[in-house]
Parts: C-alpha cells; sequence; structure tokens
RNA sequence: GGAGAGAUGGCUGAGCGGACGAAAGCGACCGCCUGCUAAGCGGUUGUGGGGACUUAAAUCCUCACCCCGGGUUCGAAUCCCGGUCUCUCCGCCA
C-alpha cells in the first residue's frame, strides 16, 4: 500500500496515478472520507484516554495515601463506558480506513509510459529470430497429443477444462524444465532455492496485494481461510512478513518452484486452447529484497536473469516494457518477457518482472535496519517468473518440431532427461 | 483429535492488579579514563498511530503495543473467556 501521509499531501499526483493505471479513482474519494473520519475520531477518544490515565494514577495515590477517592472513580467509570463506545466506533472507522488504502494501487514509477491500453508497451529489446520453417508447424496440442506428452481429454477428467495431465515424456519434460531453472538460478545468477507451501493464509494475500481486490480471481478453502496461491511470489515474498532485516544482507535473492493456481473466471474462450490459459501450472519464481536505491538496477539483473532462462533453452523472446494501463495492481514497473511460439504464432507471455518498491513491503510489514540502532525502513521487493513452465514447454514443442512429428530436446534439458536428445514420433 | 506446559524489548530473563514501556544481565551506541586488540566508569538504547511546530529533519504533546481478539476493573503484562503458535504426552496418519 502507499503511505497514508503520502496520499494527504500528494492527492492530485495519487489520482492521475490511479487513472493512468486505468482504475476507478473512487477509491482515493473513500479513502480520503474515511482517513477524515477516523482520524477526527481517534483525536477525540485519544484525549478522553489521556483523562483516564491521569485521573487513574490520581486515585491510586489517594488510594496509597488513604483518601477517599469514590468521586473519581464514579466520574471514570462514566467516562470509560464512553471510550468503550467510542473504541467501537474507531475499530469500524479504522477498518474503512484500512480497506480504502488497500484498494488504492501502486504508482506508476517515472519511468514507465503512460498510456491507457496497451498500444503504450513498448518492446525494449528481441533476442532470436522465430525459426523459417520448410513445412507447416503445427500447435503443440497436437504435437503433444501425438508424441503422447499431454493426455487432454482425461485431464479434464480430473479437475475439468484448464487443468493438464503430462503424460510419459511430457510430464518428464515439466520436471526437467523447473529443476534446470531452479540449478540455473542458483548455481549461477546467485539465487537461495526454498520450497514454499502452496497453500497461503489472508495475511500473506493481503501482503502480496491479492487481497482484498482479487479475492475471487483464487481458489479459496472457507472453512480454513486458506488460498491456493497464484504464484510463488506469495508465500516467498511473505517469508519475511513482519521481519525487520539486516541492511548489510540485502539484497537477499530467493527462488523456488511451485503449483500455481488461477480460477481465470471469465477468461474462457480467449486463447484457451492447449495449454495457452490453465488452471493449475508450475512456475519458478525469482523473489529480491532489495534497498530502495538500489531496487531498479535489481529490476534490470532480475529481468536477465529470466531472459537468461529462454536464451538458454534457445527461444526467441522479447522484453516488453508495460505502460501505466496495462500494469499490475501492486507493480511500480514491470517488463514482460514474450516468447515465440511458431505453431500458434503468437509472443506467449511467460514472463512478468516486476518491482513493487515498498508497495508489497508497507503492506506485509518488511522492513530493514541500515546499521545497529538505525530506523527501520521498508524494503523494494521484486520479482518475475524465471519462468512459467506451461507456455515455455508449447515454445519448445513448437520451435523445436521436426517435419516427422519429433521435437528435439534444447541441449541444456538433456541432462535433465535422462540424456534423450530427441522425443521421437510413434 | 485429546491432555498438559509455555509465548515478555535485539537476545537471556524477572514481574502475576496501581509508582511498569516494563527489573537484572548480555549485546549495541555515545562519552570518559587507561601508553598500546583488554578492563573500568558514566550515559543512551523498542515499534507504530494521531496531533503541534518546521520547507524538512530534530523536538514536543498524546494514544496504543508484554502472541492475537474479546471481557472484568476507576486502573490489566498481571485476573477471566476465545483463538494462534511452540514444546511434551496420547490418538490418528502420508
Amino acid at each position: 500500500m502507499l503511505d497514508p501521509k503520502y496520499i494527504r499531501a500528494n492527492t492530485d499526483i495519487v489520482r492521475q496515478g490511479i487513472k493512468n493505471k486505468r482504475m476507478d479513482d473512487a477509491v482515493l474519494d473513500e479513502f480520503l472520507g474515511a482517513d477524515d473520519l477516523w482520524r477526527n475520531a481517534i483525536t477525540e477518544v485519544d484525549a478522553l484516554k489521556a483523562l483516564r490515565n491521569t485521573v487513574s494514577e490520581q486515585i491510586s495515590q489517594m488510594k496509597r495515601s488513604g483518601e477517599d477517592a469514590t468521586a473519581e472513580i464514579t466520574r471514570m467509570r462514566e467516562v470509560s463506558n464512553r471510550i468503550k463506545e467510542m473504541d467501537a466506533e474507531v475499530r469500524l472507522l479504522e477498518e474503512r480506513f484500512q480497506r480504502a488504502l488497500l484498494m488504492i494501487p501502486n504508482m506508476p514509477h517515472e519511468s514507465v509510459p503512460a498510456c491507457q491500453d496497451e498500444s503504450g508497451n513498448v518492446i525494449i529489446r528481441q533476442w532470436g529470430e522465430p525459426r523459417a520453417f520448410d513445412f507447416t508447424p503445427l500447435p503443440h496440442w497436437e504435437i503433444a497429443t501425438r508424441l503422447g506428452l499431454i493426455d487432454f481429454e482425461r485431464g479434464t477428467k480430473i479437475g475439468g477444462s484448464g487443468f493438464i495431465l503430462f503424460t510419459g515424456l511430457g510430464a518428464k519434460l515439466q520436471r526437467a524444465l523447473f529443476n534446470w531453472m531452479i540449478d540455473l538460478h542458483t548455481e549461477t545468477q546467485g539465487y537461495t532455492e526454498v520450497l514454499p507451501p502452496t497453500l497461503a493464509n489472508r495475511d500473506c494475500m493481503i501482503g502480496t496485494g491479492q487481497l482484498p481486490k482479487f479475492e475471487f480471481d483464487m481458489y479459496r478453502m472457507p472453512d480454513d481461510d486458506l488460498f491456493l496461491i497464484p504464484t510463488a511470489e506469495v508465500p516467498i515474498t511473505n517469508v519475511y512478513r513482519e521481519d525487520i532485516l539486516d541492511g548489510a544482507e540485502l539484497p537477499i535473492y530467493l527462488t523456488g518452484h511451485s503449483k500455481c493456481f488461477r480460477r481465470e473466471a471469465g477468461a474462457a474462450g480467449k486463447d484457451t486452447r492447449g495449454l495457452l490459459r490453465v488452471h493449475e501450472f508450475d512456475k519458478v519464481e525469482m523473489v529480491k529484497f532489495a534497498t530502495p536505491e538500489s531496487s531498479y538496477d535489481e529490476l534490470e539483473k532480475l529481468t536477465q536473469n529470466g531472459e537468461e532462462v529462454l536464451q538458454q533453452l534457445g527461444i526467441p523472446y522479447r522484453v516488453k516494457l508495460l505502460c501505466t494501463g496495462d500494469m499490475s495492481f501492486s507493480s511500480a514497473k514491470t517488463y514482460d518477457l514474450e516468447a515465440w511460439a511458431s505453431g500458434v504464432e503468437q509472443w506467449l507471455e511467460v514472463s512478468s518482472c516486476s518491482n513493487f518498491e515498498f508497495y508489497q513491503a508497507r503492506r506485509a510489514n518488511i522492513r530493514f535496519r541500515r546499521e545497529n540502532g538505525g530506523k527501520p525502513e521498508f524494503v523494494h521487493t521484486l520479482n518475475g517468473s524465471g519462468v512459467a513452465l506451461p507456455r515455455t514447454f508449447v515454445a519448445i514443442l513448437e520451435n523445436y518440431q521436426q517435419a516427422d512429428g519429433s521435437v528435439i530436446i534444447p541441449e541444456v534439458l538433456r541432462p535433465y532427461m535422462g540424456g534423450i536428445e530427441v522425443i521421437e514420433a510413434k
């Protein structure tokens, strides 16, 4: 969330930022109203509490010296009752204030192009060229089915549409991908591996920004008030929720693999064929905790760490700087990595690398001390996929398919595939 | 799932209705002293909200916080109720 003091002092900037993100600025007015009411109420009740504290102190002294304090006690009984009433009121107002505050999106960084739609996105660079084919490349669902890598029909028996049953070498290729990616991040890019839980509680979801706004985009377990994570960003960022880190330890780099769950309500029918949009998928995530002054350098490095995955796989990709209108709720700046897939002839988003500045850190209360005795400050958090598996799987099948129906395994994955170099057509 | 024990500041640990934002020790910081990495002496040392003042910082006033949420009371770290987590035992289980 934003700093309430900042919002009060820079209402116009915040309003413009919300509009640039293509969101409704009514949330700001709600905040300002709630803020006003809450602050008035708290000032009033604090004064009553101050009175109660001083008189209670007097009562204590009177009792010790044997004086009669009945009158004061009677008087304070009334004051206390009034405080009780007002506290209930203040609590409601504070909840409203908090809810409003949590509904205000992060502000875009100044380097982000202001634009209301995706036409403002900027292709920063491209790596590799889409392969030229001397035959008509097939879409991945055909390749996967022919080679026995995915059983789409039986997958839907289990979870319904959008749930994938990988089989045989398809399943093995999934394992190869995330194992190799994590090894790349940990062995050459300086990340520490974590394997987090797949369910997370409400506090975590508020911390990273999924709640309160996106409750119904997630799978929920109402009996336990837990949520299936939409990304490992959630548990990994929340590793340090409510912590004060030692500034000397920053930046901290964590990486981990998880299942990701997305309801994708309302998305049916749009680009959903095959693996392009599924309810459950695997992803390797990179998360960073950095000082404010270094976070934008760290974002560049993080993005490059994601790019290296695609480079080593030999998949052409481009890096897209998202404009304000295309950015997510919590992000200040985002680069998308888009992998080329020859069969569907699309650039597929396989990674989103973002700097959240202290938006998440404030929500999750993740701080650091520069030195002993220094004031705690909020860290900047960043994350990016490194990378999402299904669409990478798509890009591999479609880009590496051969005229005879076989698919070549990218070299870096072969050690993870038991040495298999080609998935042969049956 | 059942029974019991516990949760206090950066850490160890006391307090079990009023003088407690919290003893003591450790650590850290500042100063002094000592002719040399040590010791000694004095001082400082939590976080967050609201407000005043200020360009800002500093400062000041005030409230809250001894796991979380309620309650009792003029007054709660302390008493009561509910929850979470940790440990021990039993049960169940991949």
